[in-house]
DNA sequence: AACTATTTATAAGA
DNA sequence: TTCTTATAAATAGTT
């Protein structure tokens, strides 16, 4: 269609090949949104220049998706073109996903429940767990207490001689027994209440950690 | 291009619609491909019809390979097209593998390790958690034993009247108390034995779930 | 699917 | 690139 019939072979001359392509890119360009209007149709349309310019065509309807196309395209077509980047990760995706369903059931078999799965070893073997456990964080409550407690003692040892220091620089006084006799006690009854949480340490814990889900820690116990 | 001249606009007649379709859809194939041998372009148009079915073309110099197009797509147009879909399975990897993290942080400080992390409160609830739960477990134990117990003692009751109504039926006598006697004695024993874990029940628990490698159980420590 | 009057695309030239 | 225009090509309406 022009001043003179073209046989359809690759322009040898340069530029006249690309302003035929030009030409013709519009040309094809406005089919594409012809069709699309009037047949209610889904165009992707790429077109590559000699030179390497891109000109792309999408739809409206398809909504700035390119990706879209792609995976209608897969799907229709049935060949995986990308799968292969993803299937690695979506395999790792579940893997630990899996693992992580069996940790939530350890630890809920951990805190007694769903026991019912277990047989009469795994029973005991459980229970043999849990009291080892048990004992250890009852030893590492008791160290702890004990450092704390003697930390609390160094440091009242240390205010209480302050004390008497000053006392003594502006009026100089003999020592009260019955005071130290006082801090040791208090001291005393601080380490008994740390070591029931009767009293003074006895403020809530974080109600959970927000992004766990696991069904209920220790720590949601409290 | 016709009898008449058409509004670009949606055809409102199906089959005129599907008809219209039809005949630019071969007219702009047509094109693309005049497009790629004249002007040594490289073309990818995808259609889809409003009933579903989809045309492809692809210049021959793209070699079938429909996925270049769409590397060379993203390198040009600077958008990636799958990278979304990729960071977010990345996220959700990232973000099981930390619920993981604190999962296996859980059963470890359940199981008395990792106790220096833990304030004294939190020591305190995890140690009255673990009572709670080694009590559970220990009822179900001996719920399970109990069970065990009384199916082998109705089994061997059974077993007895059976084997004393085929002594009656060749050669009548008497019931033998030491007998039955023996039987009871034998079945409390093996209760024992069922409680301790001492002798029948010691065969080996599996050594590990094989695709955990949660950093140790219970179930290992058998 | 074929026909054909007409519109549209475009080759060549400016 | 864009405009012009003669002409080839595409296609709307019809059969």
């Amino acid at each position: 269609m022009g001043r003179g019939k073209i046989e359809i072979k690759r322009i040898e001359n340069a530029t006249n090949r690309q302003v035929t392509y030009s030409k013709r890119r519009s040309g094809i360009l406005k089919k594409a949104k012809e069709l699309t209007v009037l047949c209610d149709a889904e165009v992707s349309l790429i077109m590559f220049s000699s030179t390497g310019k891109m000109t792309e065509y999408l739809s409206p309807s398809l909504n700035g998706n390119t990706k879209r196309v792609y995976d209608r395209y897969q799907q229709i077509s049935g060949s995986s073109l990308w799968n292969a980047h993803y299937e690695s990760l979506q395999n790792a995706l579940n893997k630990q996903k899996e693992i992580n369903r069996r940790l939530r059931r350890e630890i809920r078999q951990r805190m007694g429940e769903d026991l019912d799965e277990l047989t009469i070893d795994e029973l005991r073997n459980l229970e043999a767990n849990l009291e080892a456990s048990v004992k250890v964080v009852r030893d590492r409550k008791y160290h702890v207490i004990i450092t704390q407690t003697e930390t609390t003692r160094k440091k009242l040892r240390n205010h209480t001689e302050q004390h008497h220091g000053l006392l003594r620089e502006f009026e100089p006084i003999d020592e009260d027994p019955r005071f130290i006799l006082a801090v040791e006690e208090e001291d005393y009854e601080s380490a008994i209440e740390l070591a029931n949480g009767q009293n003074i340490f006895t403020f809530r814990l974080q109600p959970s950690q927000p992004n766990l889900h696991n069904g209920g820690g220790y720590l949601r116990l409290a």
